[in-house]
DNA sequence: CTGTTAGCGCCTTCAG
DNA sequence: CTGAAGGCGCTAACAG
């Protein structure tokens, strides 16, 4: 603990920062006027005004928010889960929110899950105890003990991402099943035929699993299986993408397709390929997920989809702050996504 | 404001949630045993824990922070402040710094400034108002108003990334200017003599700044001079570099050497370098800053600085946590830099 | 081992 | 336009 600032008349609190009632006595009115004046609320004589607002400018007077929320039941806290700290996914989710929320004076409260429920569990209960004015959780996928602490929590919560289940009060994303379906049909009109996919454990992240169930589908429905596939059981990304392709490779010479559960991996895909002389598309089809800038600014821009994530994260932030209400029903947003044409497939 | 929990004998806060009071009635003991039992505090006799518990678990209680902390004067809210969500060198640091407080407990309130001095300063502010256990903020580089808010503030302020100026606590990361200045001796001592630089808006960056500063002395030093730079002024990254890149050659097709300011920048002149023919390293030296995965994924990997972003915001979240009191001279924990040769210069 | 008392710093409510 | 009283939910400091 530090010092207190260098005033002698100084009364203030045993911690050692300045009250209002410092200032509301420098000022030479009551706390609640310093209160007023400070939030901007009532009407206040122009005079008390000044005086007040000297009195905060020479002591360097920082409102406690702790104080003000615990007497006013209203934080401008804002809980944001998210699954992991991997790709700059994350970081466009991310900023999206913050975007919306920093104008509106929010702040975001971040916490990571690393894909572990139980983990996620913690994180909720320790951030709502902050008494968030709302929650962003990623994921529609939670443990019974989680569902129901959001489900009492006082504010809005959003679920974002995925909206392959039903959300319990606001959900903005986009179907994952939907997308893997898709690159399925779209590979498969290409005339691809023996496919292969690498990505990491499917287990640990449940929008990767849909994507993967999605693009079952839609192979099963034209006749195809899927031969092979390289899967990873620990995080990584572009390095991981490029060995895993590798050893997929050498078990099966003959893929004509290899669909990756990011952008990240098959952008190290894509290296491999240039590498070792492969030529994507007409050598080897490939395929990722995110559109992630990277990916485009190759000279061989990659086929993938876009997932709007700074959009995801901007409406999430900008619904629950203009509605602070829970809807009666559930909300679903489909913030859509699209196929990038790109040139490995 | 939703409707309390289903339960008629409720007595609770007119916010609608059980309080410390409601669990101590359902048990039948004080506030004060249900407090000691929730946090661990005091001997407490086997079957009065047992009790509490079971009140806690039927009401589903959830503890408020807000309330315990205006109480005791601690929070286990930690604020980053952060300069940029442009590239995954943001997510590295948050990373490194969510997995040291994480497991203790802390969460961090997350605000980004996007390099505008006077967004640092309202985001420091609205934090310290949340009685931050501690601050982690981005750079040496504040406005007075900032410095003097996080001097008097009540815990320690770690100051991290950049060192070359006097942090105020303490100070984590490296010297840019020394990373700059190494970066132009690797190239001069290569042979490379007409110099190009590819950059952001360096007013913006004070990182980005200092490097270029070292770089200039470095070359000076060597006798040599910038032949031409290109920069942009306006956020960035790999599709930024690469066009960059091609209007400075345009301009100057005779350099030999290209320094970036960062390696999102620099994959994307290498992408210009493949797309056009120019051989890298040969054709055309290029070299980044941070060391990013993707880099070094490349087929060719691109020669650049490792900047150990993970350990700089474990380091700082640990040393934070470990002495909580702020030292008497400021700490400077210096995590280095190194050269990564890579087969572009 | 448990309880009582007295706040933490601010804001709501009701009086002037 | 301003103020006095009371309380938000929890915990420190003492008692027993």
């Amino acid at each position: 603990m530090r010092a207190p600032p260098d005033d002698r008349r100084r009364a203030a609190g045993r911690r050692g920062a300045y009250t209002l009632a410092d200032v509301a006595e420098r000022a030479g009115v009551s706390e609640i006027t310093v209160s007023r004046v400070l939030r901007g609320k009532g009407p206040i004589a122009e005079k008390t005004r000044e005086r007040v607002m000297a009195a905060v400018a020479h002591l360097g007077y920082m409102p406690n928010r702790i104080a003000g929320t615990l007497a006013s039941a209203g934080s401008n806290l804002i809980g944001v889960v998210l699954s992991s700290f991997t790709n700059n996914v994350f970081a466009d989710v991310l900023g999206g929110i913050h975007s919306v929320l920093a104008p509106a004076g929010y702040q975001p409260v971040v916490g990571v899950t690393d894909y572990d429920e139980v983990e996620e569990e913690r994180i909720v209960a320790s951030m709502l105890a902050w008494q968030p004015a709302a929650m962003i959780v990623s994921g529609v996928d939670h443990t019974p003990a989680t569902r129901l602490m959001l489900q009492r929590a006082r504010g809005r919560v959003a679920e974002i991402m995925d909206i392959d289940s039903a959300p319990l009060d606001l959900g903005v994303g986009f179907s994952h099943r939907a997308a893997g379906y898709d690159t399925a049909r779209h590979l498969v009109s290409r005339g691809y035929r023996r496919f292969g996919y690498v990505g990491l454990d499917r287990a640990r992240d449940p929008r990767a699993a849909h994507r993967y169930e999605g693009m079952m589908r839609g192979l099963s429905e034209a006749g195809i299986s899927l031969v092979s596939e390289a899967v990873a059981d620990f995080p990584t990304s572009t390095q991981g993408g490029r060995k895993l392709l590798a050893d997929l490779l050498a078990r099966e010479p003959t893929l004509d397709a290899v669909v990756f559960s990011n952008d990240d991996m098959a952008v190290g895909g894509l290296f491999h390929c240039l590498a070792s002389g492969i030529r994507p598309r007409e050598g080897l089809a490939l395929f990722g997920f995110n559109a992630l800038e990277i990916g485009q600014a190759l000279p061989i821009p990659l086929s993938t989809i876009r997932s709007r994530r700074g959009t995801i994260g901007q409406v999430a932030a900008a619904r629950i702050l203009e509605t602070p209400q829970r809807p009666i029903d559930p909300v679903v947003i489909d913030t859509g996504y699209e196929i990038v044409e790109g040139a490995t497939a």
